[in-house]
DNA sequence: CTGAAAGCGCTTACAG
DNA sequence: CTGAAAGCGCTTACAG
């Protein structure tokens, strides 16, 4: 391995020199900036980040977390969060979660003794242990989708509830009265329970009475989602309508519709949520919620470089607008 | 920040002696084992990872390339990879080159002086460059669905030939003749190449003659799998079944055949490849090639943990078994 | 404009 | 069974 020393030596300077060229850390006169330059191409030499990390403090490593790897969501936040870390000389650390508490606090604490910079989270768990954990992590920290009074990083997620109530409205709209649910399990803090309230609103705005059979909660999953819809579609009384809170909960729910023998959107309507690239190829194509994803993945990176940068900043909550994108898993009633 | 001599100082023994019990590597009288154990505890000390690294040499990071995020099926792999190196005390470093060799050049650059300890890489992009990063980076790599002649580290892949030609045979068993593919880009040395030879193959082996109208080439996704189906669709002569390089292609392509007023299985049969998860559940159901997802993940950790202990190992090729799985996308000729 | 030297937090021969 | 000390490859006051 060629080290700044062996550069120094063949440029004949010092090492301090060399330095100094490669972070643009002081001026050096040009004649000597292109002796090092050449020195560098030459011995083909890069600086050793860990070396570096543990002088300045920094490893330029930041963590991601994220709760479930199947749901594709992410991968698409991920890309553009990827992008932004890279440009800003930062690679990402990823661990998938896989809905499970300990291997979250594992990854935290792997990640604490390799010093991470910076820690993203995409993850409903979020206790008692988790506030502990952060705090002792002590490194800027965003969390996505989550609305926690007692953190006091940055937080980036959406108005769930009203997208929601505009969803509901719309199969309401449509002359849906028997309006189902499939929720995802809501944790405390997590957007997600801002969903149930706008759910709930609609039906309330609209005098729909609301029906608690029709109101069920499950892991984040296509086959989650699958036995939910069967369920529902069971009852002696099943919706005409579901609203679901993931588009892999809604593909489920599409087959087991089908798998009931109803179609949609004549018998049933269905409406997902994040507006995944398949979204658009389901048979039928799937109405769902968008999500601007490649947004969050860059205002993710931004928020934690801004804090880097300055940690009194106070946390800051970015609201990311969604829409309802309209397409053939949806109906009128008939 | 505690460090290693406030344990010491603490425990009123040599920071050899805590780094000692720490890592298990030299005999310790149980007492001061105690001592030592006590005041880690008590400062809450965990071991800097980048001091560790520095005097060490290992950095106990891991690197994965992947090609694209949205092909799920990759999530599947990272999932047990992710367990599989915490399990062994190493993290992993993600970066998708999103189908663009400059990205992939950039990671592996950056990760060089990042020092990583081992490289896995699922991607197709393997040209003269990176064969010279490669082995600048001198580490060990392990190569997924790829069967590169120059490529020293190990490599994990499937007999792609063969189940392609199996795949197209039992669409030729159900009568069809008129069979088409939808290739993924084929870069040299990678699996995909494969396919085509059996494809190849199974037409020949039933002498119906290869119509290159009904092969096309395009990259991994539901988009252009969508594009080349509409077009196979406008032909004069349109195949009746088709073979596509991965579950998105084929996802895709049921939708072009359903756009273009024709129904699946009865008017056209699709075969996937991969068989995500969705497979299952996507209407109709996907009839696809198998591939053990989590074996690869879990694999590729292994070799590598083994290279890392033994640099001198002679190279592997592990090739793992996949299986034809027949769902409701592909039926006899009507 | 440049260099000598201390030190980041560990590990590991070396010595006893 | 234990400790004193060198050194991994950088950065950064300090001095000139």
């Amino acid at each position: 391995m060629t080290t700044i020393n062996d550069v120094a030596k063949l440029a004949k300077v010092s090492n301090a020199t060399v330095s100094h060229v490669i972070n643009k850390t002081r001026k050096v006169n040009p004649e000597t900036i292109e002796k090092v330059e050449w020195a560098i191409r030459e011995l083909n030499y890069q600086p050793n980040a860990m070396a570096r990390g543990l002088k300045t403090g920094n490893s330029k490593l930041i963590g991601v977390l994220n709760y479930y790897s199947v749901d594709v969501y992410f991968a698409e936040v991920l890309t553009s969060l990827e992008a932004a870390a890279h440009d800003a000389g930062y690679s990402v650390l990823l661990r998938h979660t896989e809905r499970d508490c300990e291997n979250q606090g594992d990854a935290i604490s792997e990640w604490m003794n390799k010093n991470i910079d910076g820690l993203i989270i995409n993850s409903p768990l979020i206790d008692d242990q988790f506030h502990d954990l952060i705090e002792k992590l002590n490194c800027p920290c965003v969390l996505l989708h989550v609305d926690d009074p007692l953190f006091k990083g940055d937080i980036i997620r959406g108005n769930d509830q009203d997208i929601t109530e505009e969803a509901v409205n719309y199969l309401i709209g449509l002359g849906h009265e028997r309006v189902a649910c499939i929720a995802g399990i809501t944790y405390d803090y997590h957007t997600a329970a801002q969903r149930r309230a706008g759910y709930e609103k609609a039906l309330q705005g609209a005098n729909i009475p609301i029906n608690n059979e029709w109101f069920v909660s499950t892991e984040y999953g296509v086959d989650e989602g699958y036995q939910q819809c069967k369920s529902l579609m069971s009852l002696t009384n099943p919706p005409t309508a579901i609203f679901t809170y993931s588009d892999l909960l809604a593909i489920g729910a599409m087959r087991a519709v089908v798998d009931s023998g109803l179609h949609i959107p004549k018998d049933v309507s269905i409406i997902g949520f994040d507006d995944i690239q398949l979204a658009e190829y389901c048979i039928p194509r799937l109405t769902t919620i968008y999500q601007d994803k490649k947004r969050i993945g860059e205002l993710a990176i931004e928020l934690i470089l801004k804090r880097i940068e300055n940690p009194d900043v106070p946390p800051s909550q970015i609201i990311l607008p969604m829409d309802l994108v309209v397409r053939e898993s949806s109906g009128p009633l008939q």
